[in-house]
DNA sequence: TATTCGTGGTT
DNA sequence: TAACCAAGAAT
């Protein structure tokens, strides 16, 4: 048995081959977006998964819905949430009608409750300044709470085949690749991201909607953040990454640990006030996170202050709480 | 602009 | 197995 892999500090070496393999070679023209735009056409043609909120019956309202669901969320684990959801309340105005407090409880186990609470406000603002119909502009989209400018865009695209600038973390990091070579986007979306990013959208309106889909399938499906699947990849020819030998990357992520924080605090409490169905107290809560489990002497009021002013829970005298029933 | 906000599968 | 990552938004 020789040394431990890495012990003799292989680093430089390893960039001198990059170097050396990237001066042999020719330079790699710019890819021609028409291109780019044609093959992942073609290629989510025979690739695309048949996920419910791509159906063709597919209201605005579901399209919007999956739209939440998977900010920041992998596609299998929204799949039933999204048909329960859809199935209770098909509708804006279904969902409306009810207490914020049933939003959260339908959440269940996705993560970012925020986003049930904010959905449901959308809701909400739909019936009441649009008729209790999803709005079709960007800009009306946008004013909606929970919908920034990817939702916006997406929704725009997806649920009125409006042409929009669709710029997700997949389409983020497929257009480093490919462009700049690079293995990553920068951590926070930058200007010339975007302009890039316009730059692919084809003119046609449909096809605008269908690069967005497609692109953000390639992405999700081949262009993966770990472990690429370049064989199966319909533009590695034309990819600056792989072209210069896939250099790794530098942007370094803050690693965020669960166990112990607000967060998990946050989760636990939540999670039992979704749970039963009527109102808890502040000492059973506070058994659900005891003192050792606890990073300081404070994180248990702070969760539960944090969760009631982001109007997750309320108080309901009696040193009591529920989910919202407003 | 940098932080905060859940949860669970993958490497 | 610890770290990484997932169709972001709000502040």
């Amino acid at each position: 048995m020789g040394p431990p892999y890495g012990s003799r500090s292989p680093r430089p070496r390893r960039r001198a081959l990059t170097y050396a393999r990237w001066v042999s070679r020719s330079p790699l023209p710019p890819a021609d977006p028409a291109v780019v735009v044609t093959r992942v056409l073609a290629w989510y043609a025979e690739n695309a998964r048949d996920l419910p909120w791509r159906r063709p019956d597919c209201s605005p309202w579901g399209v919007m819905v999956s739209e939440f669901m998977l900010q920041q969320t992998p596609v299998a684990r929204v799949l039933d949430p999204w048909r329960a959801w859809m199935g209770r309340w098909p509708q804006p105005a279904a969902l409306a009608a009810e207490p914020s407090g049933e939003a959260i409880r339908m959440w269940g186990r996705l993560g970012y409750p925020r986003r049930a609470l904010r959905l449901h406000a959308a809701a909400r603002a739909i019936v009441e300044s649009h008729a209790g119909a999803v709005p079709h502009t960007e800009t009306a989209l946008r004013a909606l709470p929970g919908v920034g400018e990817y939702t916006a865009a997406a929704v725009a695209a997806f649920a009125y085949g409006q042409r929009t600038v669709v710029v997700d973390t997949n389409v983020r990091r497929l257009l480093a690749r490919l462009v700049d070579g690079t293995p990553q986007a920068p951590p926070h979306p930058r200007a010339a991201e975007r302009s890039l990013a316009a730059a692919h959208v084809p003119e046609d309106p449909q096809r605008a909607a269908d690069w967005a889909v497609a692109s953000m399938e390639l992405g999700a499906l081949v262009c993966t953040a770990r472990s690429p699947r370049c064989e199966a990849c319909p533009l590695a020819d034309l990819c600056g990454w792989r072209h210069a030998g896939h250099p790794e990357g530098t942007y370094v992520s803050r690693t965020q640990t669960y166990e112990g924080t607000d967060r998990q605090c946050r989760g636990a409490l939540l999670a039992l006030l979704r749970d039963v169905p009527g109102p808890v107290a502040t000492d059973q809560l506070q058994r659900e996170w005891p003192d050792h489990r606890a990073r300081d002497p404070d994180q248990f009021a702070r969760a539960l202050a944090g969760l009631a002013r982001d109007g997750l829970i309320a108080p309901v005298g009696g040193g009591h709480w529920t989910l919202p029933t407003a």
